[in-house]
RNA sequence: GGGCGACUAGCUCAGCUGGUUAGAGCAUAUGCUUUACACGCAUAGGGUCUGCGGUUCGAAUCCGUAGUCGCCCACCA
């Protein structure tokens, strides 16, 4: 016997064991079921689960259980990301605890300790993906920086660069004080702040009297200043271009140039152009071949290019000395406040600095134009497709990649120098030393440039590394191209784009066919979770308290098609409600003695109400179905809730309770195979997303071997009747309406009635003494009268054919009845009102189909589809 | 400045290519210790579908426009 309700707690533990101990998350290539595949999006190896994996997992896993039930051969592949910077200040933060710091171990040493860092405290969150049921095959775990994959990344940048796709360039970048390094456009993040504008005067050289006056931003970096520029004619500043202009403060000349960028309508139309740090600056030093003065150093404090007195301070701190001074000279003229972004480092959330370095880039302008053009035709596509114009957009205006990054922790670029700097870009060191020799015709000594990669440019590769690129395996040939990519859209950016740009180099062909963007997940009142609000979920948390199907079906129950997830404790509070429903109703069926009879064949059911459960059955699953293959885990979630709690057991199991409590032994058999094999569907299509609740009902209700995750999907098109499921609609209809009747003039639940049924057809008449068990066990009616006689003239004009004619005789206030219809006629004869004139309006149609047309610019085609569609409509409504 | 999206019951949302009387869950009210379930059952109240204009026999749905709120990107001398 069952429970009270579902104890999670209790049982999670050990069917995961079970799931894994028989491997049923494995893949098997070598079996000809065709191919499903996802990889994982890698989660950081420093991090945590949070409840947003929850959600993008969860959705995986529905995936992947749901295609294994379809019969496919599923690799969920699973993995982890090395995550260079993440990992880096975890560990330095570490060290920095015993007071050491990485320098003091040197890079050997310090990468050494990361990894043993990974060994003892990393991955933790692959054990809380486990507690979540996640069904990956969890014996192909992968780790960015593994062998194979670290051959891949080392390979890919030997042929990119060969391929000219990955050159070494002196550029701005944006430069991280704190982490020191490079970090890409896409890891910076502006702020806006409320910045002011400082308005002052050049003084033209060797006539002190004549001045040209701009306005800066940044004033401070005047002594990195190397031209002024002004639009070519612009009448104010065209006698000027050519001429020298002085520096305030250090007094250094300067020349003025005449270039596009300067705009004659913003600000004073001269700007002071700082090529060394800012990019639209660098990009007019370009054009004019004008020095490059680089006035900071790695920490971003001034250096020996600036007045002695400033240097070693930060930007900001001598800003105002820098003021002082040019009021001191008289050049200052006036101030304006001025709304403005600053950038910040994503990570570190200090001010970025566009820095001049020597760094490496990828040539992703050329790599976008194929990443574009495979969304465009159709080979890969987002769902929902409005994220492709945020893609494109995003593709269009790519800027080249700085790969480069100066930490210890990721994959070490692969090229090496000789003494005169040459470089050779080779797979090993070995091959490198090889290459060097024949070039220089003796062997070299090679140093390997200090550099390591972006996280992102390994995860680049991710769909196609971890099934064993470069070598033709066998996983490769099955599941690539993956099927589906499941992901938020925070990422679209830095990994989805760069796995197209990347796969399609090195592929030729997609890395995935769909991208499933999942929404945000926000709390209950649509607040953006955060730690300063303090309106954090955990995750675990929650399965601790409600049980990890709770949390799962609360997440999918919202997931569908650009809609964020609000969660709370009230949402997988409901979710467990369910679960519980569920539990009970499982439990009924139990206590029925409903078991599985395996020489029960649904086709040949002989009642009514089990004909009409198994069709609305058959429903439900090819619903549900349909809902996970086009990603809308709402409504597939939606329909099993409707189906389950409103239908199954609101519904069905009512009304069969006449029957077991009654004494017909083939009614009661019938009914109870049929019970059986409902609740036997039902588990099976919960499994996906309430595997523990299914797997823990499957095993408890039948001694069965299998486990439910072995099984098929349920298939009962077969069975469907619908003339049986109407006819047992329209009584729950005629049920509905008693009930609420009953509850509108207050008789008490125990008091039969009688009922008197106008207008019924001799069909349901039928049914009616039929289904009498059920109409006076639902109803609580005990007897009926068929009367074709009418009440009154109206009523009996306006109710011909409807549900609603159910005068009751007897222990009713017939005055209150009276009433209650009068009002139900009104609403009737406007519906009736209605209904005439679309039937005039079909004559109408009929005759004039080219009025719609025209009038709705549609094809000739579209246009009969649409007026058969109304008489359909028109059809159903008389 | 450019783009995308949303606005439907107190709250959170369905409503797909226009077509039965606009739905659900939660919340609310009333009544139920009915032998699966009070994490439950039954019933009810609650909506000029953001405003305005248009197309149509017919608009929550399509078009235009105004408003409010989100998000993304760019610029910022």
């Amino acid at each position: 016997m069952l429970d009270k309700s579902f104890n999670p707690q209790a049982v999670e533990a050990a069917i995961s064991k079970k799931w894994e101990d028989k491997k049923l998350f494995a893949c098997h290539p070598e079996s000809d079921k065709p191919g499903f595949c996802i990889v994982i999006p890698p989660p950081n190896v420093t991090g945590n689960l949070h409840i947003g994996h929850a959600l993008n997992n969860s959705i995986q896993d529905v995936l992947a259980r749901y295609k294994r039930m379809k019969g496919f051969d599923v690799l969920w592949q699973p993995g982890m990301d090395h995550a260079g910077i993440a990992t880096q200040m975890v560990v330095e933060r570490m060290l920095g605890k015993q007071g050491i710091s990485r320098h003091d171990l040197g890079r050997e040493k310090f990468v050494e300790k990361v990894w043993e860092w990974k060994q003892e405290y990393g991955g933790q969150i692959l054990n809380q993906l486990h507690r979540l049921g996640c069904s990956a095959d969890w014996d192909r775990t992968r780790f960015t920086m593994d062998d194979g994959l670290s051959r891949a990344v080392r390979q890919i940048f030997v042929q990119m660069y060969k391929d000219g796709l990955i050159y070494k360039d002196k550029r701005l970048v944006n430069w991280d004080s704190k982490l020191q390094t490079a970090i890409s456009d896409l890891e910076v993040v502006q702020k806006e702040t409320v910045g002011k504008m400082w308005y002052f005067k050049y003084q033209v050289e060797k006539d002190p009297s004549e001045t040209i006056m701009i306005g800066t931003t940044r004033p401070e970096t005047l002594f990195g200043d190397t031209a002024v520029a002004v639009s070519a004619d612009d009448e104010r500043y065209k006698h000027l271009i050519g001429k020298n202009v002085l520096i305030p403060i250090i007094n250094k000349p300067i020349p003025v140039v005449a270039d596009e960028h300067a705009d004659p309508t913003k600000g004073t139309g001269a700007v002071k152009i700082t090529p060394a740090h800012d990019f639209n600056d660098f990009e007019v030093g370009k054009r004019h071949n004008l020095p490059m003065v680089n006035i900071l150093d790695r920490f971003s404090k001034l250096n020996e290019n600036v007045p002695e007195k400033y240097r070693g301070m930060e930007p900001l701190e001598a800003r105002p000395l820098v003021l002082e001074d040019i009021k001191a000279l008289g050049l200052y003229d006036h101030e304006e406040d001025n709304p403005m972004t600053i950038p910040h480092g994503d990570r570190s959330d200090v001010i970025i600095e566009p820095w001049l370095t020597d760094q490496w880039f990828v040539d992703t302008p050329k790599l976008a134009a194929t990443a574009i053009e495979v969304i465009e035709n159709g080979e890969s596509r987002f769902v929902p497709k409005n994220w492709e114009n945020g893609y494109f957009e995003w593709m269009r205006h790519m800027q080249p990649w700085c790969i480069s990054r100066q930490l210890w922790w990721g994959h070490r670029i692969p090229v090496w120098y000789a003494p005169d700097g040459t470089q050779f870009c080779e797979i090993t060191e070995k091959e490198a030393l090889r290459a060097a020799e024949k070039y220089f015709g003796h062997p070299v000594e090679l140093t390997q440039d200090p550099d390591v990669l972006d996280t992102w440019f390994s995860s680049g590769l991710w769909a196609f590394s971890t099934l064993g690129w470069p070598d033709e395996t066998p996983e490769l040939k099955k599941y690539y191209p993956t099927s589906v990519l499941v992901t938020g859209f925070d990422i679209i950016p830095f990994w989805v784009a760069r796995m197209l740009m990347m796969s399609m180099y090195v592929m030729k062909q997609v890395p995935f066919k769909d991208i499933f963007i999942h929404g945000l997940v926000r709390d209950e009142h649509g607040q953006k979770m955060s730690k300063s609000k303090g309106n954090g979920i955990d995750p675990l948390q929650m399965c601790d308290k409600y049980g990890t199907d709770a949390v799962r079906y609360a997440l999918l129950a919202q997931a569908g098609h650009g809609r964020d997830v609000l969660v709370g404790d009230t949402t997988i509070e409901n979710a467990r409600n369910f679960i519980t429903k569920i539990w009970n109703a499982v439990k009924f069926c139990e206590m029925n003695n409903c078991h599985l009879d395996p020489s029960f064949n649904p086709g040949t059911i002989r009642l009514t109400l089990n004909k009409w459960i198994v069709t609305r059955l058959a429903e439900a699953v090819e619903k549900i179905g349909a809902a996970i293959e086009t990603y809308s885990f709402n409504d597939a979630t939606g329909t099993l809730y409707h189906f389950i709690w409103g239908t199954f057991c609101d519904r069905y199991l009512e009304a069969i309770k006449p029957i077991f409590y009654g004494s017909n032994p083939e009614d009661q058999a019938e009914t109870r195979a049929t019970v059986a094999l409902v609740r036997d569907s039902l588990l099976q299509v919960i499994q996906p997303f309430m595997p523990f609740l299914a797997e823990t009902l499957w095993t408890e209700t039948e001694t069965r071997s299998q486990m439910i995750m072995e099984t098929t999907w349920p298939e009962l098109k077969a069975y469907k009747d619908e003339t049986a499921a109407k006819q047992i609609d329209w009584l729950f209809d005629l049920i509905g309406a008693v009930r609420s009747v009953r509850a509108e003039v207050n008789i008490p639940a125990a008091t039969k009635i009688s009922l008197k049924i106008k207008g019924a057809t001799a069909d349901q008449q039928d049914q009616i003494q039929n289904q009498a068990v059920l109409i006076q066990t639902l109803a609580r009616v005990e007897s009926f009268e068929f009367a074709n006689e009418p009440i009154t003239g109206v009523i009996s004009e306006v109710f011909d054919g409807m549900t609603l004619q159910i005068p009751l005789l007897g222990v009713i206030d017939v005055e209150a009845e009276k009433a209650r219809l009068i009002k139900e006629i009104e609403n009737q004869s406007a519906f009736v009102e209605r209904t005439k004139i679309q039937l005039e309006n079909q004559a109408f149609i009929a005759k004039a189909p080219e009025k719609i047309v025209s009038a709705k610019r549609l094809s000739m085609e579209e246009a009969a589809k649409s007026v058969e569609k109304m008489r359909d409509v028109l059809a159903h409504l008389s």
